[in-house]
DNA sequence: AATGAAAACAACCGCGAGTTA
DNA sequence: GTAACTCGCGGTTGTTTTCAT
């Protein structure tokens, strides 16, 4: 049995709303509200509308405070950073922008901001084989350095090429060494994902997330959120092991193919609205996620 | 000025999830 | 328990506008 359609198609207008379908539509619902049912509601108001287009009209166009034209650098940057870490879930990235609707959002990073970003990776990418990535601080007698720096590029274009996980704009992975001799690259500076390697399995390192068994530091893997950069972190003897190109594709690859959350994780564990902040998103993410233990193993990569 | 291509924007479609009877 | 209904979302398509030749 089929889905019964929302409407009679042959008794509604499709198409480009006119002044006066935007003016009644506006009054009515600023009048009446939306009375919480949209399929009446055209009816009720006198438009020969399908509801959803109705719905849509409202959400996208005549609701208040809606804002249009030129997006600000800001909010490029919380659209790239969110887009790195939940991807296309333009109305939670939506909700981080107010006055923005998701279509408008959707439209822009179709059209602009991926373009945008595809430009500054490839400017980026010329620069610093201009000036050796001032930005990779390696030990002077590693050979990770031509490694990582003929890689990291390729690898970044890979994520762009797989159109989930973008790079942050002007942020190039960032390798340091800190004083754990741990190694450490950084993708963006707002969202969120810290994973410690410590044991023997890194060529590829997303397939043994999950296998978590504690969180002492020494000998777990594991996965979390809530700190304000995308980082990886590994041990200097380890790195050799550990290519970015491996990383970054798997890493893709699990996003595209199980979503952000998982295969497990229930839409209903993340009600958010308009008042829904960054912090709250990271919360729930976390929450759904963690498996009890002390760790945060996320399910899909068993 | 004319025209075709590309970009931008608005709207539609179909699906999944939640709700209700 | 389940079928029908509604809502909201993300992907896609269609139309309009802008740009290049």
């Amino acid at each position: 049995m089929g889905r019964a359609p929302c409407c009679d198609k042959n008794n509604v207008k499709r198409g480009p709303w006119s002044p006066e379908e935007d003016a009644k539509l506006k009054e009515f619902i600023e009048k009446y509200g939306t009375g919480g049912n949209w399929i009446a509601l055209p009816l009720k108001a006198g438009l020969k509308r399908c509801g959803k287009s109705c719905r849509l009209r409202w959400l996208n166009y005549l609701r208040p405070n809606i804002k249009h034209g030129d997006f600000s650098d800001e909010e490029d940057r919380v659209i790239c950073s969110l887009y790195a870490s939940i991807g296309s879930r333009w109305s939670i990235i939506a909700a981080q922008l107010p006055g923005r609707t998701d279509n408008d959002i959707k439209n822009y990073w179709n059209t602009k901001l991926k373009k945008k970003l595809m430009g500054f990776i490839q400017s980026s990418s010329n620069i610093n084989q201009r000036t050796k990535s001032p930005n990779l601080l390696f030990p002077p007698t590693s050979t990770l350095q031509t490694t990582f720096q003929s890689q990291s590029q390729a690898s970044i274009s890979n994520l762009l090429r797989d159109s989930y996980v973008e790079p942050i704009p002007l942020v190039q992975p960032n390798f340091m060494y800190n004083n754990n001799n741990m190694m450490n690259f950084q993708l963006g500076t707002n969202n969120q994902h810290s994973y410690n390697f410590h044991d023997q399995s890194l060529m590829n390192p997303m397939q043994t997330i999950s296998s978590c068994s504690s969180s002492d530091g020494l000998s777990c893997k594991q996965i979390s959120y809530g700190n304000e950069e995308m980082m990886c972190q590994i041990p200097f003897e380890e790195t050799q092991k550990f290519t970015l190109d491996n990383y970054c594709t798997t890493w893709a690859d699990h996003q595209k193919t199980n979503g952000y959350f998982g295969n497990n994780f229930q839409s209903s564990q993340f009600q958010y609205d308009d008042h829904t902040n960054i912090e709250e998103i990271k919360e729930l993410i976390s929450s759904s996620s963690s498996n009890g233990n002390g760790c945060n193993n996320v399910g899909y990569w068993g």
